[in-house]
DNA sequence: ATGAAAGCGCTAACAT
DNA sequence: ATGTTAGCGCTTTCAT
């Protein structure tokens, strides 16, 4: 230690004070509400700032003011460009807003998700994004007794923790089972992963293709994430089900373009032999050949319009609906 | 407010601690270090703590205790796969280790890059994750003042921040020349992403394939980021610019299905007329028709190594290595 | 326009 | 094994 110094440590607003010869409350201001302080004043504040090098400590900013500026997010996984692409635009629109993200994955597990917002909850954030409609009791209990802004994402809800954004995953199956009944296919497959909303899609499919006079859809589960190995393989599985042509409705995109590639590999025609609708409209659909009939949502709106509804509550507002339907779109291409 | 009732607000240390009957630094350590406080005590501290739905406030710890209990991570692209794929794993492993991630997206701006570090230092992180090596100098010097441990993942480094965990971008590039002029290719073209590392294997490629004796490669920079898309219209560019047959080095596999796409749509043969590498070994890789020929990265390895790098580094450890070097692997399959 | 005083809720010594 | 005393670095009154 140096003779006369002050022991180490970082640099504090203490210290810029004294070198701008204010008080530290001087310094706090000029950083939170410059126009609170006098312009001369200001310069030399700033100046020290930049001497220095002096970059504050939010952690004790969080501490005194309790707002922590933190906004906690829970997405089943992180490499699902299905959550990852609103969560990109929700991020981004956070970040504007001056805030900042920890994010979490759950892995599509309650038991998992219910813990990690536990964890989260101790950090003291401003807002939570969650995943999907489905949670643990524990969880809503917890998140209901924190009384912060919560934010479900992907589904609407009846009954949401607090706000939900997202679109009926029942009306796309049932916009589908039509869509193809239009078309005039009276057989139909279903290709799907495991995960509650993609099945809760599958199931609408079915009963509005019957229901509109078409045959059982041959069904075929994925185990594992949506991807086009599974789609593959699930086109393989569907036919030792039983499905020998017709419409193969997919939970993802990736699916269908899988099923592409299999029906190609088998020399099958598409549509003709093998007609394929997928779900996602993501970024390839329209570009495989034939291009992909699928389902839109904008991933962008709803990440937007999730940090909105965020933003508003944290600001104090109550909304006039808890939940918002961001819709969705079938659009028609060349696969089906 | 009650009469008798202590002012609302959220529940502390010390109200727990005044329902077990115990002073407040009690149930801290009940917390934090169970094995110093009594069996029968740390029973009437739990309980309590369940009774009242307590979630400690890590702000205050973290203020406390100097220990924030954050890594902050900072990677291009949330939706691009080559990012959020090694983020995964490490996210993970930092997990299991007790700490939380703040994530922010840089876009490929080293000038954003260097504002969202200020920004995230500000909540006094314990470690850093960044990607690649190529930073503005002032965000070099802020973390070399900063003096925390940092882990640059994505690329090696002859002078590291403080470590770097990847591979030899140049080297892949060369391996790629090697493969393919053994294969018995002598024309070639390159399809590229603009980022600086997919630069750098792009021209690594074409010196080593050139020093090898073969024509020297026309080049196509798509703008924009890889997709399939950007791959199709990619071969059409590189047949604009005069490639007529030969291997085509892509910069993503993202783009090698596309070249694939967009042969089939024009009825050439593959690997006969057209032949493709990729990049990245991705999920798909091995699934198309037909079969990528691709570079391995073992992105699990590549977070998991980067997380066990920088807990030794928060843990007071020096490294033997700043730099480790994960490797990559050629893997022959059918497209060339 | 500026400063002094009082905490935010917790952890880290140092007692006992 | 448990409690007491001091802060951590900042924001928020409340004075001046």
């Amino acid at each position: 230690m140096q003779p006369g110094g002050k022991k180490a440590g970082p640099i504090t607003m203490e210290m810029v004070a004294r070198i701008a010869g204010v008080s530290q409350v001087s310094v706090s201001r000029a950083l939170n509400h410059p126009e609170k302080v006098a312009p001369a004043t200001l310069a030399r504040i700033n100046e020290a700032i930049r001497a220095t090098g002096f970059v504050p400590n939010l952690v004790a900013g969080a501490l005194a003011s309790r707002r922590s500026g933190i906004i906690a997010a829970l997405i089943p996984s992180i490499t699902n460009i299905t959550y990852s692409s609103f969560l990109r635009p929700f991020i981004e629109a956070m970040r504007q807003a001056g805030y900042q993200i920890i994010l979490a994955e759950t892995g599509f597990d309650e038991q998992e998700e219910a813990a990690m917002v536990q964890n989260l909850l101790s950090r003291q954030p401003e807002g939570i994004l969650l995943t999907g409609v489905n949670h643990s009791p524990d969880c809503r209990r917890m998140l209901l007794g924190a009384g912060l802004p919560v934010v479900e994402v992907w589904d609407t809800s009846e009954s949401p923790i607090d706000i939900s954004v997202g679109f009926s995953h029942v009306e796309t199956g049932r916009a589908m089972a039509r869509f193809a009944w239009q078309r005039g296919y009276r057989q139909a497959g279903v290709l799907t992963a495991p995960d509650q909303r993609a099945l809760r899609r599958k199931d609408a499919f079915c009963s509005e293709f019957i229901a509109l006079g078409g045959a059982a859809p041959v069904e075929h589960v994925c185990e594992g994430s949506a991807s086009i190995k599974n789609g593959r393989e699930g086109l393989a599985g569907l036919m030792r089900n039983g499905f020998t042509s017709g419409v193969i409705q997919c939970s993802s995109d990736l699916f269908a373009h899988g099923v592409l590639i299999e029906a190609q590999a088998r020399s099958l025609k598409v549509p003709g032999d093998v007609a394929v609708i997928g779900f996602g409209d993501m970024d390839f659909a329209a570009h495989t050949v034939p291009k992909l009939t699928t389902v839109r949502v904008d991933r962008d709106v709803l990440g937007h319009t999730a940090a909105d509804a965020l933003l508003k509550r944290i600001g104090g507002h109550r909304l006039t609906d808890s939940t918002i339907d961001v819709g969705f779109k079938v659009i028609g291409r060349q696969s089906a």
